[in-house]
DNA sequence: ATATTTATGTATCGATCATTATATATATCA
DNA sequence: TGATATATATAATGATCGATACATAAATAT
């Protein structure tokens, strides 16, 4: 059942390839800055590949959030979520951001949700649910981390969990904020040790 | 040389009025998303009284990005500055964060220069340096009023005001992200004793 | 081999975009 | 009272917008 050979003239490109071109064009210039001919030109493909492949403009842009989700967006939890200090996986975390939110390799900086999804909320349906969404799991998997480390006794068992993710995703926004404004690495790096000790006090 | 009257008929909109309401379409569409029929139509005016006014749709955003800067931007600092006390002046500064960044008067929600401006950064010119200059003088400002109470003897010597102040700031960043994506005043004010505990310990 | 199905490339659709001529209205200046 | 200067309203500019018709190409199905 999945991989019956289709029928018909067959794709001559990778959508995910595609959609993440598309994804670094709506990164850079927003929703309604993207034009249809940026778009299939980054893509490498014709207006009717993409209509035809994605369904429409509204549709491509909820696709390369999804997207945003499963990649990039997720770095910096990994990271988080698999160093087994919990000292150096805030860190770590903080310093993946850091590093995202000031050399995308699109060109774009600062956070692709903050910077251009939350611009298009209220005008683009559907668009307000996953960044809802986003922020409710990214805020869940950092305090299950944070509560791992209390049933292990690293943390202490008042330690509260669930403020200090929210912080620490918070956090996370001042700084892709920071950098999409221009700020440096190096600017940013100075804070990084008080807001370790801060997160974990 | 100030208050001679001008020559030619006289306006008949008042332009800080009309500014005030290019902001909001900005705020609630984002630069390329408004129109100029949105824009005009908000501020009542036609076409060719808004050009001649403002220059053209790049200049009245950038107006309507000082005119932030000046007004609303400036609101929870200005508490900040104002209540004597320090841990009610931190508290005071976020509660009109949350205000804002959940119910404010143009529909819109969330940071203007957070949501709509900064995703036109590098794509529109002179919205970069706004932005960059903003983060810089609020920092400044926040910190400025830790330094002061450094001096009083109600914070510790050795408190970090310059962090502390980012920090402040980017919570504010965070607070007005998750009010974008339709968080409410209740649920962010469960992290308010936290957070104020936080930046004052 | 022929039919069917899907993808591609070109060319184009009406709508809307930001901007501006043009003409008219209303003020001060001489 | 003209003459000048500024603001307004209507209408139209070329450009670009998102989206599609159409014919053609390339695969599988029978």
């Amino acid at each position: 059942m999945t991989d019956t050979k289709k029928m018909g003239r067959p794709r001559t490109f990778d959508s995910r390839q595609a959609l993440t071109a598309a994804m670094n064009v709506f990164w850079a210039k927003g929703y309604d800055g993207a034009s249809l001919k940026d778009l299939t030109g980054a893509m490498g493909i014709s207006g009717p590949s993409m209509y035809a492949a994605f369904g429409d403009k509204r549709e491509l842009f909820l696709k390369t959030i999804d997207l945003y989700g499963d990649v990039d967006g997720c770095a910096p939890v990994v990271i988080f979520e698999s160093e087994p200090d919990i000292r150096l996986a805030v860190r770590g975390f903080l310093e993946e951001v850091i590093k995202y939110a000031t050399a995308h390799e699109s060109g774009a900086k600062g956070c692709f949700l903050a910077s251009s999804v939350s611009a298009s909320i209220g005008e683009v349906e559907g668009v307000k649910e996953r960044v809802e969404k986003a922020i409710e799991d990214t805020d869940r998997r950092l305090a299950s981390r944070f509560d791992r480390e209390k049933e292990n006794g690293v943390l202490p068992e008042d330690f509260p969990s669930l403020e200090r993710a929210r912080l620490l995703y918070d956090v996370r926004q001042g700084y892709m904020f920071r950098g999409r404004a221009g700020w440096t690495a190096e600017a940013m790096r100075q804070d990084l040790d008080h807001r370790v000790s801060m997160i974990l006090a």
